[in-house]
RNA sequence: CGGGGCGUAGCGCAGCCUGGUAGCGCGCCUGCCUUGGGCGCAGGAGGUCCCGAGUUCAAAUCUCGGCGCCCCGACCA
């Protein structure tokens, strides 16, 4: 029997100054959880119990599609060079070094080790299709560990990776974690969506995100009320309405205009009368690259266009490019291109015509295709030009959709409009493609003996993450409840005085008959005042409550549902059955 | 890494400007009392004032350096 009088449950009446969001408080507070450093955190007690029956549904449903294995935290270096991430992750991965000198990681992820794996082993198509996964800690070094539970350096990741013979067969392993997450979500009594992702630093094509509306989040998330379209604002696109072009002035050809001290997009719309939809905004920023023959670094200039009144979405950007960009200076802006930085527009420039050429290389994103008689600076001190036509006045290197989608634009399935909230991500899944195989050597035989390369996905889903966001969920001033699938007990029993004889062994025959039952009761038999037992099961995220006080006269004691302070009298004999019908649905 | 803030008892904070005895609330311990929403009374324990150096007769307080933590931004599977 689980005593409270015998348990470490260190609840704090107030909050530490520097938690913010309600998760971390209330953690904190209801003594889940304590910090140990920036990011890092110890789980007491209750938090562990709640973390152990997260991981065991975890396991339960991904042992019905895949194998666990347990791989190292400490990754040789080789390992990361080979997938060529050491140098990729920068200083996100933790690094250090053995008492040799030689380096080694912390894992962040864990693709160059079950890759290594499959190198070594796989030998034929017949031991495909393979999925295998584990639930470890990874780390982080994060620049900013932030949000309590929500950002950290250590943290444990249920990581998977499929191998499959050929597209058909990743498609179905796709298909499988998809289906098995949202048994897991929902298992968990999370309220959860499926959006569209960018796949990142990850590469490989397709990705989906779970993830759990909450303000605390850090991710935007686009959905349509009128369908089911969602996807994370860095993948998202909408329908544009149709925007009327201005007409030509003086013989349509280019025209310089005097736009003294007229900068910024809003002043220079003003200025001449225009919407800035019929504004070229254009945005000088710098790459790096490798040269094709010196093999050494070097930068290489990209100008992006947007539509005035659009903003440039940076994680489009990077997966148009292939690489991270930064701002171009101001000295750098002068020096290419001869233009004060305030007046950068697209002519007289002579663009790269495909990224594997020199020069620099112009996007312009998709809303800008199509369109005429634009304005756009002229690379002179306060003018700007008049009467701009891609493809005619200058040559783009490439269209993409470069855009961030704003609330209220229409939804490009069904034309409603879009809605952003922001969410935290507690899953993500990815069609990998060869990306690590390929680079690490993977290498099977098919069915008429010729080498192939498996092609993979991998799939992660954040275990201290599903905590965070249901307490982020389900909490109120008083404290939080868990979904009695992951809570540490389903039930506190609170006897409102132990000195009663009668109260006290009441409280106990009940906390004795839902064990027997199988339920997880917590009995609070501290010789407490009522009101300060009240106040920490209303804090400790246990979903239900039985007051047993006065009425035990009677037979009867008090079931209190902690998320909607529903309170209802139920005779002793009949509070198993009362539970069973209640918890019903947990598994 | 840029900007801001903080570091004094387990938690929340005051004291610092203007140098001299380290303080408040909650929590904790003992006793009495009380028992349906963080009771009441009495007594008590608990501090390298983040660390180091300096100035000074004297430093929580002033100066310099370092470390840690939080927030905003940048970054981000």
């Amino acid at each position: 029997m689980h005593r409270w009088s015998r348990l470490f449950i260190p609840t704090l009446r107030e909050a530490p100054a520097d938690a913010e969001v309600a998760s971390h408080k209330f953690l904190v507070r209801a003594g889940y959880i304590r910090q140990l450093a920036a990011g890092i955190y110890s789980y007491l007690f209750l938090g562990n119990r709640s973390f152990n029956k997260i991981v065991a549904i975890v396991r339960e449903e991904m042992d019905g599609i895949g194998q666990e294995f347990l791989l190292p935290a400490l990754h040789p270096r080789e390992i990361w060079e080979a997938s060529g991430r050491w140098a990729l992750m920068g200083g996100n991965l933790f690094r250090l070094k053995d008492r040799k000198g030689a380096d080694l990681a912390l894992g962040m992820t864990e693709e160059e080790v079950m890759t290594e794996i499959a190198r070594k082993e796989l030998r034929s198509y017949k031991q495909l299709p393979q999925i295998w996964y584990q639930i470890a800690p990874k780390f982080r070094d994060e620049l900013r560990p932030k949000s309590g539970l929500l950002r950290v350096r250590q943290f444990m990741m249920k990581d998977a990776y499929s191998f499959d013979i050929d597209a058909a067969g990743l498609d179905l392993s796709y298909k499988k974690h998809y289906e098995t997450y949202c048994r897991i979500f929902d298992r968990c009594g999370l309220k959860y969506m499926v959006v569209e992702a960018d796949s990142g630093a990850m590469g490989g094509k397709e990705s989906h995100e779970f993830m759990v509306r909450t303000p605390a989040g850090e991710d935007q998330i686009v959905s349509c009320g009128g369908c089911n379209y969602a996807a994370n604002l860095e993948k998202a696109t909408s329908r544009l309405a149709a925007v009327e072009d201005l007409a030509a002035e003086g013989d349509g050809k280019p025209l310089e205009v005097h736009t003294p001290g007229q900068k910024t997009i809003e002043d220079v719309a003003k200025f001449l009368g225009v919407s800035p939809r019929n504004k070229i905004k254009t945005l000088a920023l710098m790459t790096e690259e490798k040269d094709a023959q010196s093999g050494k670094m070097k930068l290489r200039a990209i100008v992006v266009l947007m539509r005035g009144d659009h903003q440039l979405n940076e994680a489009k950007l990077n997966s148009a490019l292939g690489k991270p960009t930064r701002p171009m200076e101001e000295s750098e802006i002068k020096a290419l291109f001869n233009s004060p930085a305030g007046y950068l527009g697209p002519t007289g420039i002579e663009w790269a015509q495909h990224v594997t050429k020199d020069g620099p290389v112009l996007l312009v994103d998709k809303a800008l295709e199509g369109r005429s008689n634009l304005i756009a600076g002229a690379n002179k001190e306060n003018y700007h030009l008049k009467n701009l036509t891609p493809g005619r006045d200058f040559q783009p290197t490439a269209y993409a959709d470069l855009r961030s989608v704003t609330a209220g634009e229409a939804c490009p399935n069904c034309g409603a409009p879009l809605g952003i909230d922001t969410a935290v991500e507690v899953g993500h899944i990815f069609k990998l493609g060869y990306r690590y195989s390929e680079s690490m050597g993977a290498r099977v035989l098919d069915k008429n003996g010729k080498e192939v390369t498996p092609i993979m996905g991998s799939y992660g889903i954040g275990i201290d993450r599903i905590l965070t966001a249901a307490v982020e969920q389900g909490n109120d001033d008083n404290g939080f409840w868990l979904p009695p699938a992951i809570a540490p007990f389903e039930i506190v029993v609170t006897p409102t005085n132990v000195g009663e004889e009668k109260v006290k062994s009441a409280a106990e025959e009940i906390t004795n008959r839902l064990e027997a039952a199988g339920f997880n009761v917590l009995l609070d038999d501290r010789d407490e005042r009522p009101g300060v037992k009240f106040k920490d099961a209303d804090l400790v995220g246990i979903p239900f409550r039985i007051t047993v006080g006065k009425k035990v006269t009677e037979d009867t004691v008090e079931v209190v549902q902690r998320s909607t302070r529903e309170i209802r009298d139920v005779t002793i004999p009949a509070i198993v059955d009362y539970f069973q019908r209640v918890l019903q649905a947990r598994t």
